[in-house]
DNA sequence: GTCTATACAATGATAGAC
DNA sequence: GTCTATCATTGTATAGAC
């Protein structure tokens, strides 16, 4: 049922978005743009990447590029985009959701973990960049996102479920997985990425929990 | 004695270190311009930063770097040098240890996470950058301390006193957590430091531990 | 050891034909 | 929507005076 609601607001949103996702028609132009983008992004970092490695990764020559985006810096807006709407999304449902603490910040790691292992475009710099000055813009966005995971860690601490740790401290290694899946998933089978994000969030939770050995109720609730 | 011997070795070390630590001279042109390029690297990345700004914030001219530095590349070694020579050291003697894997693990990880606040260079950007297709040539030494911090973690799963975990899971998780303070301790106040290093390493150990009450044990069998 | 001057390749972006 | 041609700028690195 949970399931089938978040496929039902991933299609509808589809029109709307810069991905296909799971479409099978040929990538656009603009996509393959993004795509290519993203990956040499990630392995040579975004100023250690050229627009003319991008044009020929895309197969179309270097001026074709600023047809499709207006600056370089545009293609990178676009893949942050990517990376905070979504999961933004879903960490403020969660925020505000009734259920136990531990449920909810179980829920939406294996959520955002999932995501960033399926999305086509590589985020790996996605989420750096927002320390960068040069995306300084971008900072309040991403402080949404930021505020959304602190309340549920707060309510977690609060409502006794979690061991009384420095709740930006927690924040922070949260953030680091997250990041350090966005960079190791890179070509990660379809397979492996559901089994992963419950090993990654368990980890996180068996150290947030007071009493482990409610994990393996909280992994059962959250597959309802 | 532990940590009297680890300074010892530190003092010796420091005629032939690159960086002058907690000395109280005013650093030479080439320290001032490993200092800046780090802080440089770790905020616009490498290839982002050029050796203009580099010599700006190191109050020389563009073409006096090459003085001190071959190419552009060689400040990055040298940082990747200090990122990896001393922690790769205490690592390796963690790994051939005989007291329990819990607490070989907790000291490599206190060690290394308050060595990564106190050094004077930020090291930010020389994680990352052992990914990099350019640097390739470090992956032997990095491999190194891999495996060595692999093999404290492979002990205490065989030994019982740790959660049967995916191996190379903890460690991607073990080295996002060294990563991410990394790029968050800069500026960090000395005091905070060993605190900060306990309560992260504690995190991990609570995954981790089979029985989490043996943590405080383990914490104080460190401070011996 | 630091400087000025400069070589020369690579960069992001634009103009205008097709 | 993609191309060729090109511009202004910035990049790393060198030569040689002081």
């Amino acid at each position: 049922m949970a399931g089938r609601r978040s496929r039902l607001t991933y299609e509808s949103r589809k029109g709307e978005m810069t991905s296909p996702q799971t479409d099978t028609e040929a990538p656009t132009t603009r996509e393959r743009i993004m795509r290519e983008a993203a990956r040499l992004f990630a392995e040579k970092g975004f100023y250690g990447t050229s627009t003319r490695e991008i044009a020929a990764a895309a197969e179309i020559r270097q001026p074709s590029v600023f047809h499709h985006f207006p600056t370089k810096d545009a293609i990178m807006l676009a893949l942050i985009d990517i990376n905070l709407d979504e999961p933004t999304s879903v960490a403020e449902r969660e925020a505000q959701s009734d259920d136990p603490a531990a449920l909810r910040l179980y829920r939406y790691l294996v959520w955002d973990l999932s995501f960033i292992c399926r999305c086509e475009y590589d985020l790996t710099s996605a989420e750096p960049i927002m320390s960068d000055p040069a995306f300084a813009h971008h900072y309040p966005r991403y402080e949404r996102l930021v505020a959304a995971r602190r309340r549920i860690i707060k309510d977690g601490i609060e409502s006794g479920e979690f061991t009384d740790l420095d709740i930006d401290l927690v924040q922070k290694i949260i953030v680091w997985i997250l990041r350090g899946d966005i960079a190791d998933c890179r070509g990660t089978q379809p397979e492996d990425v559901a089994d992963t994000a419950d090993k990654l969030a368990s980890f996180a939770l068996r150290a947030l929990l007071k009493d482990p050995s409610r994990l393996d109720a909280i992994r059962a609730a959250a597959r309802v």
